[in-house]
RNA sequence: GGCAGGUUGCCCGAGUGGCCAAAGGGAGCGGACUGUAAAUCCGUCGGCUUAGCCUUCGAAGGUUCGAAUCCUUCACCUGCCA
């Protein structure tokens, strides 16, 4: 793998212009390890969902990155640290089962998995779980192997737990996160000869704890590196979706279809530091791409390779083209009813669909509550009001409207639309043949 | 431990007995304009079987024809003094 690599640029200067260097120790000292040939790294993710999200992919596609020029990923999920809780600035987490951050954990790994490769070379990747080896560590080993090494003074010395002790404190059991942590340096430092961690910049003083132990301990100099975190033109921060939810990778928690969508609608003034940061298209395509947004922003070509990059990424090739063919249909300017049924239906597969009985006479109110597009019956009758609803793309103005059997597509389909973006399928079932009544 | 103040809708914040589903701002949502962008403007913003009804103003109880507003107890927070 990194043998046709070796004339092009260094991996550092890439990360540079990328934007995805945040915070480092010696970049020059680290620049001389990396060039003595393969060098292991690490990266670990806790588990504080069911699922990561796309900031997380940040670094992971940093990881991704090392690898591609020549080094050694290891991924770590955090099914110890997540047992404990990395403290927030905000307040104290609540603390979840081992039955629910296993689970997580587990999940979290098999995503993890899809983004280095395994194959048996020296830059063939490795995954494990911090759990096996601080799961039976001993509160005496504990204290003795790793507390002696870490004093008091300096971790209240840092930020988040200064913020915490003007605040509503902090507990024992979050002060001591950042000591499983840098353990996790160590152990991985002994056993794989790790020598560099990165991370989110907010993980830089875990990460750096582990550096100082590494060192205290080993008498070795190991680096660490941090990438950004990713906010938008606005400052907001990067993977919320418009609706305040996070975007995650789970496509049972994020569809690909909204996640594909979120992209598109990525402001122009963001689109392009996107791309250097989660795409692997190299300068050329990136310097045509934002050359294409000055001149003709309204295609939207950043945003949709983009888009198509990153869904690739996380769902899949197969899983892009259909949910760029289902966009298509379903902004597309033409009608819906010339869509042919195959068409419809793996669109509509693609967007929150349900499915309706005909006796059940469902009111456009209805139908917007039944596919989720609006919360409530009054927020759905206010979205009328607003013209803000849409049957098979056009505008529904009056409450108690009902499809009529003539607007079903291909004689059991409506599209029902909430806004510009959000569209869901409804199957109309239980329509009966002889009825001769428009209404349902 | 003593004194004073606070806890309001997603967030901030006004409201001291009826005109309060609760001012104002922000976020969100919809519309217009564009380009599924930004900015701007307009509208909307607890729920329902919607000219009416139900549930909300830290928790529980009480006074009253009527309480976010008064009283009691409890929980939590913030200043000042020890």
């Amino acid at each position: 793998m990194g043998d046709d690599r070796a004339v092009s640029e260094h991996i550092l200067d890439e990360l540079a212009w990328r934007g995805l260097i945040a915070q480092s120790t010696d970049l020059d000292a680290l620049r001389r390890d990396l060039d003595d040939g393969p060098l292991t790294l690490y990266c670990g993710f806790d588990p504080t969902a069911p699922s990561l999200h796309a900031g997380n992919l940040v670094p992971l596609l940093t990881l991704q990155r090392f690898q591609r020029s020549g080094h050694r990923p290891i991924v770590l999920a955090g099914g110890a640290t997540g047992m404990i809780g990395d403290p927030r600035d905000s307040a104290e987490r609540s603390l979840n089962t081992l039955e629910t951050v296993t689970d997580w954990a587990g999940r979290i790994r098999g995503q993890l998995e899809r983004f280095v490769h395994f194959e048996a070379s020296p830059t063939g990747a490795v995954v494990v779980n911090n759990l096996d080896w601080t799961g039976e560590l001993s509160v005496l080993d504990f204290l003795r192997d790793v507390g002696k090494h870490f004093s008091v003074n300096t971790m209240l010395a840092r930020e988040t737990v200064k913020r915490r002790l003007d605040g509503d404190g902090m507990s024992y059991t979050e002060f001591s996160y950042l000591l499983l942590q840098s353990l996790d340096y160590l152990r991985l430092y002994r056993s794989e000869r790790c020598r560099l961690q990165i991370g989110g910049s907010d993980q830089w003083g875990n990460i750096i704890g582990g550096v100082d132990l590494v060192r205290r301990v080993e008498s070795a100099p190991v680096h660490a590196l941090t990438t950004p975190l990713v906010t938008d033109a606005e400052g907001r921060k990067f993977g919320k979706s418009t609706g305040g939810g996070n975007l995650w990778l789970d496509p049972e928690m994020t569809s690909p279809y909204a996640w594909y969508q979120y992209f598109v609608n990525v402001g122009d003034a963001d689109v392009g530091r996107y791309l250097r940061m989660f795409t692997f298209l190299e300068r050329e395509e990136l310097d045509a791409l934002a050359a294409e947004t000055e001149q003709r922003p309204g295609a939207r070509a950043a945003q949709r390779r983009l888009a198509e990059e990153l869904t690739t990424t996380v769902h899949g090739a197969e899983e892009t083209r259909r949910v760029q063919l289902a966009s298509q249909a379903l902004f597309g300017r033409g009608e819906l009813a010339d869509l042919d049924p195959g068409t419809l239906r793996a669109a509509l597969a693609e967007i929150p669909s349900t499915t309706l009985s005909a006796s059940a006479g469902p009111t456009i109110v209805d139908l917007l509550v039944e596919t989720g597009l609006a919360p409530s019956k009054g927020a759905a009758r206010r979205t009328v009001g607003e013209g803000g609803a849409y049957v098979n793309n056009a505008k529904v103005l009056e409450a108690e409207w009902t499809p009529s059997t003539a607007d079903l597509l291909h004689g059991r389909w409506l599209v029902i639309r909430r806004g510009k973006r959000h569209a869901a399928g409804v199957e109309i079932r239980g329509l009966d043949p002889h009825d001769r009544s428009s209404q349902l």
